[in-house]
RNA sequence: GGAGGAAUGGCAGAGUGGUCGAAUGCGGUGGUCUUGAAAACCAUUGUACCGCGAGGUACCGGGGGUUCGAAUCCCUCUUCCUCCGCCA
């Protein structure tokens, strides 16, 4: 959520920066400054109604304890409409303050001046594409019907388990699901970061911190029983960590990573595009997460786009990164990176990561600050990106590696397969 | 799941209706002393909002209530601890 400061400091900009969503920001942040201006003058017909009050218990204490209770009893007597007074301006604080928060959990973050406009994921700008697009023969395989050739995993066994989009992997199938986490997870650690296992649930609280509450409520899966979220990935419990927290500036950079599955209800996205592994509710992921100095936070998504890149080139797997559009941005990013890995025999880009520059909008919702040389506390800019999300990358692995011996493992993951051959 | 106890500032820990935003100790910061450091001593040290300022308001796990007045009393929720039961 933007902080009322930065739209006090930063109209113009900001203001600018919504229009690339498409949204008229001129008109949404007057009309939060309008309300906090109405909300400071309530606040202070409050304070001055409950300054009143104050005095005069203060006064009433002090009678009684000079023996004087006739005049306190009076002085009592005086307090009822006062108190009446005192009350209706702190019920029409709290009700102004409910309506500035509600506003706010609706503006989206500003994105970034490099953002394009545009409405769809067509407004995309195409960044950098590398790779060569393999040649495939005409009778080369989907990797659902690889899948069930070299029997990788089991979509049916999953809907007699569970139901639709929870994948049942097997055999050399979830040895490599395991590897693939393995081979992330190892070398995030080696760029610095701190492996997490964080809790796959989460309370509201967290929720809120990370943007996914009140608005997506419907993409989580939802524990009514004690009120809990299955967590949508990782990046909510890590970056929550750091919740009502105000940090030292030396202690960025900060970098934690960590694998969990992910649960999303995906509600109403139904057709083609859900087949075999391409769109699930439970699929696992290694995220990589960062806290930065405001100064230096672009500079850390640089560095998270190209750590993720020499990922997708030791899978030996052709990709492309695009800078996404005004439309096609969430909610709460200001700058986000797609990768996208080629399906062979789709012949379809999958997203596999989303790298995103979220700056304070997360911070400002988790209150995490960190205390500059001055002592002056400041919002922490926030980041994270997949690295990576694994169905469409075995997708992509099936697809383009598929040999009439089987589907070849690139040397990079064989290490932790045990097997340079899936068949 | 059952029975008890507890939750106070960065930490420890007082405070059971009225100058309590909160004693004290530790820690932090600034200073005195010192060649330097330590020790000692002095001062200072919570967060947020409103106000040009003086100053004001709110916050003692969360929410609600009683009262002129609540850290303190009541209700409720959450969390933690002890004991019993169950259990990977």
């Amino acid at each position: 959520m933007l902080a009322i400061a930065q739209i006090k400091n930063q109209k113009e900009e900001l203001a600018q920066r919504l229009g690339i969503r498409g949204l008229d920001g001129e008109d949404l942040l007057n009309q939060v400054l309008a309300l906090d201006e109405k909300r400071r003058a309530v606040q202070q017909e409050a304070d001055a109604a409950a300054n009143e009050m104050n005095v005069i218990s203060k006064q009433i204490g002090q009678l009684f304890k000079e023996g004087k209770t006739e005049e306190a009893n009076a002085a009592k007597a005086k307090t009822g409409e006062l108190k009446e007074k005192a009350k209706t301006f702190a019920d029409q604080l709290q009700a102004i303050e409910n309506e500035q928060r509600e506003l706010l959990y609706t503006i989206p973050n500003a994105p970034h001046t490099s953002v394009p406009k545009g409405n769809s994921e067509e407004d995309n700008e195409v960044v950098k594409s590398v790779g060569e697009i393999p040649e495939m023969a005409d009778d080369a395989l989907p990797h659902w019907e690889l899948a069930k050739k070299y029997n990788v995993f089991d979509l049916e066994l999953g809907v007699k388990l569970t139901g639709a989009g929870f994948p049942v992997y097997r055999n050399k199938g979830a040895k490599l699901q395991r590897a693939l986490i393995q081979l992330f997870l190892d070398n995030a650690t080696a760029m610095g970061y701190e492996e997490i296992q964080p809790p796959l649930m989460i309370n509201e609280a967290s929720g809120i911190g990370t943007g996914q509450l009140p608005d997506k409520e419907g993409q989580m899966y939802h524990v009514t029983a004690d009120d809990f979220y299955l967590i949508p990935t990782a990046e909510v419990p890590i970056t929550n960590l750091f919740r009502d927290m105000i940090l030292d500036e030396d202690a960025f950079p900060i970098k934690m990573c960590g694998y969990t599955p992910c649960f999303r209800r995906e509600a109403g996205s139904y057709g083609k595009d859900v087949k075999g592994l391409n769109r699930l509710h439970q699929f696992d992921k290694v995220e990589i997460v960062q806290f930065a100095h405001p100064d230096k936070s672009y500079q850390v998504l640089e560095e998270m786009v190209t750590y993720v890149e020499t990922l997708l080139v030791k899978l030996e797997l052709p990709y492309r990164i695009l800078r996404l559009c005004g439309g096609d941005l969430s909610f709460a990013s200001a700058l986000t990176y797609d990768f996208e890995v080629w399906s062979a025999a789709q012949g379809r880009w999958l997203e596999v990561s989303s790298i995103s520059n979220f700056e304070t909008f997360q911070a400002n919702r988790m209150k995490c600050r960190y205390r500059d040389a001055d002592n002056k506390k400041h919002l922490v800019h926030t980041l994270n990106g997949s690295a990576l999300a694994l169905p469409r990358i075995v997708a992509s692995l099936l697809e383009n590696h598929q040999t009439s011996e089987g589907i070849r493992i690139p040397e990079a993951l064989a290490k932790y397969t045990g097997f340079d051959l899936l068949n």
